[in-house]
DNA sequence: TTGAATCCATTCGCATGCGAACGATAACCG
DNA sequence: CGGTTATCGTTCGCATGCGAATGGATTCAA
């Protein structure tokens, strides 16, 4: 007999924080982010890669709706553009339209920035799910994907 | 016929930004600590709640020791164990037979708040999962456990 | 059509997160 | 033993990330 390996539910030892998804989410989420700075070598964060990379798809977009695309919270949003802008990246302009929005794009030096980065972005993705197999990264994206 | 769903696979037109792994991650750890705030009302972050928990499982630990148990760099250690500090949950005093080392402990407080605060991390797994069924919940973390 | 409710961008403050550098100390080895 | 290496804690700088507050613009509704 062990002694005690089964502990009432409720109690203060049985938490191991090793297993908590949260834990687990922001160390997996720290490696894929190092992975990103290994493989990408052009001085880009991730989220400013997101960024570039929704910039691109929506082709003008405001900045507010950048944000919410890339889930990024306005005053976070507010610092990565502002360095998309000092590197010449996406250009910037008032909407006509509304004088509430700004407008932003892809500056040629975005657009090359972007084609260039893609196909290693994607490599990023591959090199973070490495260590499972075709099925399983399937599986986990999957499921990532929605308790997202 | 639907025109050109299938792209060359090396080309920039098939990356989408929200099936990546990495932006998948990021998200899903940013609902985690919404939910973490959310549940958790004792004015504790993930990681400064992380500590807590550690320090009590190794009941005295280094500074340095308890960085890389919860996976944080020293130089983000430093500023979570000063607001603990701060909180006045945890001890600290010089390690006597090593005088590089800071000896870190929990303090009366301390205690009394990781008790009352585990079954609420429990709460924020469950929470965090929630979208999930049983069966997936257990396949997700073991897969996530593997790519951390 | 005005007044209230919303939305947008911005700013401030605080909290991770990490690379880089630093002095102090300990461990290792020739 | 003495010199090289490694470890530990600390600090600085920069980059997310978000709550809260603000001023300006638009939308909605009475």
């Amino acid at each position: 007999m062990i002694k005690a390996e089964t502990k009432p539910p409720g109690g203060a030892d049985d938490y191991v924080l090793e297993d908590q998804v949260g834990h687990l989410l922001r160390r997996a989420h720290q490696r894929a982010s190092a992975t990103f700075q290994e493989v990408m070598t052009a001085g880009l964060t991730p989220p400013q890669f997101a960024a570039l990379v929704k910039i691109r798809d929506f082709g003008t977009v405001s900045q507010n709706r950048l944000g919410r695309a890339v889930a990024m919270d306005p005053a976070t949003s507010q610092g990565v553009i502002q360095r998309l802008l000092a590197k010449n990246l996406i250009h910037r302009k008032d909407d006509p339209n509304d004088r509430r929005r700004v407008l932003l794009s892809l500056a040629p030096e975005g657009e090359t920035m972007v084609e260039r980065l893609i196909p290693l972005g994607k490599k990023v993705s591959a090199e973070t799910l490495e260590p499972l197999t075709a099925e399983e990264q399937k599986q986990f994206v999957a499921l990532l994907a929605r308790i997202t």
